[in-house]
DNA sequence: GAGCCGCCTG
DNA sequence: CAGGCGGCTC
């Protein structure tokens, strides 16, 4: 919807012809452009509430063509084509007019005058036009020899109009674009001419908003170009096919409404077969030009409104989020440097290139959260980082953590979805590794969390990915047992410093998030600052403090073994470590 | 003796 | 963080 509005509001109005039959003899390019412009951006925007936007645009384009194709116009051609031939034309002639007007294909097998003065002036004029479009088009330097006068004369005006429409849009189109927008009815001033700064600051304004129409209008062209080349292709080798079959059936004397029949049918398979032969290409290609081209202009509107000083929170928050729906895949490739907290800047084009990248791989709907080169959240302690599965966890931590640059670490983990397809749909694919990776130890941080003492079960069910041995089993152990070391000796070293800063209530005595105690523990385990520490963490933080307090205080210390009285209380307070943590890291 | 823990050291 | 070591428990 949005995407539709944006084109919309850059479609320039210039090229909106007032006639989609008077651009069609010479080039099918200008065919294309009143059934992107009238039909499509005309059409009420709740029409494409079902489906993607680019399927709607390429379904409506190829109805469009094929309306086009299957009309007269094509029907006529086709038998001017087949039946070039002198005696031949003027009855192909006559049943493409009949054709013309019986539409539900029932052709009756000559004109009655019944049926002529039944006939409307326009479609009177409509054939005609018909007609002379199919000389053109075809070619054909006899056709004229076998009307009527004053059909000729009708037909020879027509094509003088249709011609001079035709270069008129041909001109239009080669105007500069301040020109155009200048004879639209925007607003526009050439500079310099204001006589006042706020006369000034408008053109400016309109400055920018040409040269954002400038863009959309490039945009919209090289789109309509790609479908164009793809599309022309084919019909030149329809065309040549169907001249080919034209010879057969004059060989075979076939009745032109048997040509029209085998015509229509091939015309069928040759509509499936671009269909499924290009639709797919093609779908790519819009898809790629039009986000890109969404994403451009989302930004050059928002670019120009900031400059005009206005409080931009709640919009750009939309913008952003519009952007979000729009690829869906914006958290899934969003950089850290490219979404600013306070003032987005959306030119981001490694970022967008990024977003394409994975939707052109994976289409649309694959797994974008699968692949989190997604940033931490910009706060860092958001809750939901607690119900994330561990592959989400271990590999924003994995991104965040590293010592190369983010960017290479996207890289790597796309290259490793490039090597396996799945990862972008389950990172969690099963083989046991044999021995610990970085990974692994990132994961057992983060269990300290919970589990200060686990068990060798529980460390064999949580990582399951691991083939256990008792080397392994005890690097684990190890690793837990350093953790402990760690976490003890902090304990150590702030309960002696309470004391020396003369802390003499407990309850002065307190762990927060906010606490120096903590920042060093969540640096230990947490470096990249990425996972929420459950609360029972500090709580347990807070006890172990006390009791080194209270133990140094009562000078309990001078017994070598002094602290394990403390490990012996601290042992017992461990947690579960959550199911999330069970599933197998991705590497 | 296996398994685990904590301390010490690098 | 890992290796070595001694101690403890079973």
């Amino acid at each position: 919807m949005k995407v539709f509005a944006f084109f919309t509001a850059f479609l320039p109005d210039q090229s909106m012809h007032s006639s989609s039959e008077g651009c069609i003899e010479d080039d099918k390019a200008d065919v294309m452009l009143p059934c992107f412009h009238r039909n499509m951006y005309d059409e009420p925007l709740a029409s494409y509430s079902n489906g993607s936007i680019i399927s709607q645009l390429l379904r409506k384009t190829i109805h469009s063509k094929r309306a086009l194709d299957e009309s007269p116009f094509y029907l006529s051609s086709s038998a001017v084509a087949d039946c070039s031939q002198e005696d031949q034309s003027s009855v192909s002639s006559k049943d493409s007019t009949v054709e013309a007007a019986s539409p539900s294909g029932h052709a009756p097998t000559g004109a009655s005058p019944e049926g002529e003065h039944a006939m409307s002036d326009h479609l009177q004029a409509k054939r005609a036009r018909v007609e002379n479009i199919i000389r053109v088009m075809v070619g054909s330097p006899n056709s004229r020899q076998h009307g009527d006068s004053e059909r000729s004369e009708n037909e020879a005006r027509d094509t003088r109009e249709a011609r001079e429409a035709y270069r008129e849009n041909k001109r239009k189109q080669r105007l500069p674009q301040h020109q155009e927008h200048s004879a639209s009815a925007q607003v526009s001033r050439k500079p310099g001419s204001s006589s006042s700064d706020n006369c000034n600051t408008k053109d400016e304004e309109c400055h920018k908003l040409k040269e954002q129409l400038h863009s959309m209008q490039r945009l919209l062209r090289h789109l309509q170009e790609k479908f164009l080349q793809v599309y022309h292709q084919e019909e030149a080798e329809y065309d040549r096919d169907e001249t080919e079959v034209g010879v057969e059936r004059d060989i075979l004397e076939e009745s032109t409404e048997s040509h029209y029949i085998s015509a229509e049918d091939d015309f069928e398979r040759k509509n499936n077969r671009v269909a499924a032969e290009e639709s797919q290409n093609l779908q790519e290609t819009l898809k790629q030009e039009l986000t890109r081209a969404v994403n451009d202009c989302v930004d050059r509107v928002f670019k120009n409104v900031s400059s005009k000083g206005l409080d931009l929170s709640l919009s750009s928050a939309f913008a952003r989020h519009q952007r979000c729906k729009l690829a869906q895949v914006q958290r899934g490739r969003a950089s850290k440097p490219a979404l600013p907290s306070t003032t987005p800047s959306y030119s981001t084009p490694l970022h967008d290139s990024h977003i394409l990248e994975h939707l052109l791989k994976y289409g649309p709907h694959s797994n974008f959260g699968g692949l989190p080169c997604l940033p931490p959240s910009m706060d860092r302690t958001s809750p939901d980082s607690v119900d994330l599965p561990w592959e989400t966890i271990a590999m924003r931590s994995k991104v965040t953590s590293s010592h190369l640059g983010h960017h290479i670490e996207c890289g790597e983990l796309q290259g490793m979805a490039d090597r396996n397809p799945y990862m972008s749909l389950n990172i969690s694919f099963h083989s046991l590794t044999e021995g610990l990776t970085p990974s692994h130890l990132k994961k057992a941080k983060l269990m300290f969390f919970y589990t200060r003492y686990p068990s060798s079960n529980v460390l064999k069910t949580f990582f399951p990915d691991v083939k256990f041995n008792r080397c392994i089993t005890s690097q684990l152990i190890k690793w837990f047992s350093n953790f402990r070391e760690f976490y003890y000796i902090q304990m150590e070293k702030f309960a002696r410093q309470a004391i020396v800063d003369g802390v003499t209530d407990i309850k002065d005595m307190s762990v927060s998030r906010d606490s120096e105690l903590f920042r060093a523990l969540n640096m230990h385990y947490n470096k990249a600052n990425d996972f929420h520490v459950p609360d029972r963490f500090l709580e347990v933080a807070e006890i172990t403090l006390h009791e080194f307090y209270n133990a140094i205080s009562a000078t309990k210390d001078s017994d070598p073994s002094w602290k394990k009285a403390i490990y012996k209380v601290i042992c017992k307070l461990d947690s579960d470590v959550p199911e999330e943590f069970k599933t197998s890291s991705y590497l």
